[in-house]
Order: C-alpha cells, then structure tokens, then sequence
DNA sequence: GTCCAGGAGTGAT
DNA sequence: ATCACTCATGGA
C-alpha cells in the first residue's frame, strides 16, 4: 500500500514501542495484538505481510494515518530547536498501540533502559504468550492479565526487578474491572491520566506515556530523564526546574499536540546521536 | 566498583 | 508541596 510520508525507522525505533525487530534487510518484524506482521518500506510504498486479514485497516489504525500529520507538526514547529528534530525525523508518527501491553510495558519501564524493557516484555511473552509466525519469523504475543495472574510464579523469574509487584498489582485491578482501560481512552486527557495513576507503579510519566503511545492524546507530554535533559538545556539554560515545570512548561509553548514535539525531540537526540548505528544504517533502514 | 536507565512509592519535613 | 531514599536488573 502507498502511505507518505511515513517512516518506519523513527516510528518503530524512537522508543514509543518495544516489540520491533528490524531485519538484516531493514524491514522489520513485530507481533501486535494477535497477529505477526512483516514490514518493507521501499519509499512511500509500503509492503505488509502477516497472519491479519485486513493489514491496510490495520496499519491505518496502528500508525494513526488518518491524522493530519503536516499541520500537526506546522502547529508545533515554534522555533530552530523543534524545527531541526521536526527536519531530522520526518515521517515519525505516533502509534495507537494495545492498551493493556502499553500500560504493562511503561510499568516496567521504571528507572530502566530500553534494551532491558525489550527484554522483560520478551521475556513475558515467551513464556506466557501465544507463538505467531510468519515467513520463518516467529515471535509470542504480549500476555493477558489473567495470563500473568494465572502464572505469577513464572512472573517472578522474569527479571521484572522491583516492578514486578507492580505488574501483577496492575493486572488484578484490570481483571477486577476496578480499572477499565475502554472507558478511560474514551475519557478527557485529564481524567485519563487522573485514573491511570490509581494504579500502582503507574505515575504521571508513565501514565502520560499510556495517554499518548496508545490513546493518542496528543496533549500529553511525558518527561522521562532524556526530555527532562533536552528541555532544561534548550528552554532553561540548565537551570534548576522541576519535572512538574517542565511539562507545564512544554504544554503551554508547544500547545495542543505537545506529545509530538516531545517524540520528535526525544528522537532526535537520542536516535540521531546513537552509538552503534552508523548514518547509513540510518539511511538503510529509512528505505532511501 | 561505579554510574545510569523513557520512575514511582514512602516517609519526613 | 518538596525532598531524600530506596527499589532489582543489566550494560558500559
């Protein structure tokens, strides 16, 4: 299918999601929800393969291309800092991800890097998800709340850390419908948020980072350590500030659809500067 | 050995 | 409200 403006590269490998493999032909393989997909870029012509039926309804939903992607990013454009990431990662978009892995994957993501995440959520689904293949990729998907509810002690020796409370306390509350993640995505961003801290091991980061990866609200600007350094540098002259500050801070200047500036300087400076993947990977995996 | 990682809970002030 | 401390894990 044809898609534009669309990257697979900053989509998939900005952090927002952890259940991405790129191949050693730089397209990528990826289990959501039930099924197995394979991607190929080849510029604005996109290759789906997979177990789902419907891959085009599915990737419309998936990486949100029903947005106006262009006036999104004109309204966020305020000065040189945003306009080089805006510049450097085109074709980012914001995924609208499963709720249920989100919440759990940003619970893990605790004072943790993302490698680590990437292997906790693996670890989980392994050995208590579903195994899905496609053209001799295979992959699990991502465990139920009563999955891990049904296996805690197989829980406990996946290297979850202190979050592993967390875990399991998150998926009691959602399999007692004490939290009902349908009716909060269909709540304002402030009562979003509001709810999702009830839960245990979820604050306001993590909580924004489920409103934004997987509800789409764009309004929601989660300050993890890298925004924090990023912000304070280019907006402060790295004076002291709180977090609290720093995303009222980055709410009221960037407005409206303020996640995806944070996205976008989040992945400028963290993906743009990285150690082991050389420009031309870069390039390679862009589909140039 | 030390420091850091897409933080949050707890308790003292 | 704001601070300091702690939490378990793996990599540099």
């Amino acid at each position: 299918m044809e898609i534009n403006n669309l990257s697979l590269y900053y989509t998939l490998e900005c952090g927002q999601t952890f259940r991405w493999r790129r191949t050693s032909d730089c397209s990528y393989f990826g289990i959501v929800e039930e099924n197995a997909f394979i991607i190929r870029q080849h510029g604005n012509i996109f290759e789906i393969t997979s177990t789902e039926s419907d891959v085009e309804e599915w990737a419309r939903r998936y990486f949100a291309l029903d947005i106006d992607l262009n006036n999104i990013l004109l309204e966020i454009d305020r000065d040189e800092h945003i306009h080089k990431a805006i510049k450097s990662c085109r074709g980012l978009h914001i995924l609208r991800q499963e709720a249920w892995e989100t919440l759990a994957s940003y619970i893990l993501s605790a004072n943790n890097n993302i490698p680590n995440i990437k292997r906790m959520v693996e670890n989980l689904s392994q050995r208590l998800g579903e195994r899905r293949e496609i053209e001799g990729y295979s992959g699990f998907t991502f465990p139920s709340p009563s999955a891990i509810l049904k296996n805690k002690d197989i829980v406990n020796k996946c290297r979850l850390g202190f979050r592993c409370d967390y875990l399991i306390k998150a998926a009691e509350m959602i399999r007692e419908e004490r939290i009902e993640l349908v009716k909060i995505s269909r709540l304002s961003y402030e009562e979003c948020r509001e709810e999702l801290m009830k839960i245990m091991g979820v604050g306001g980061k993590i909580a924004d980072c489920v409103a934004l990866f997987s509800f789409g609200m764009y309004e929601a600007f989660p300050v993890d350590v890298w925004i924090r350094r990023i912000i304070r540098n280019l907006y402060f002259s790295n004076n002291k500030v709180s977090n609290r500050e720093i995303r009222h801070f980055a709410m009221r200047y960037f407005g409206r659809y303020c996640g995806y500036a944070q996205e976008y300087l989040y992945c400028h400076y963290r993906l743009n500067k990285p150690e082991g993947i050389t420009s031309q990977t870069v390039e390679q995996a862009q589909g140039i």
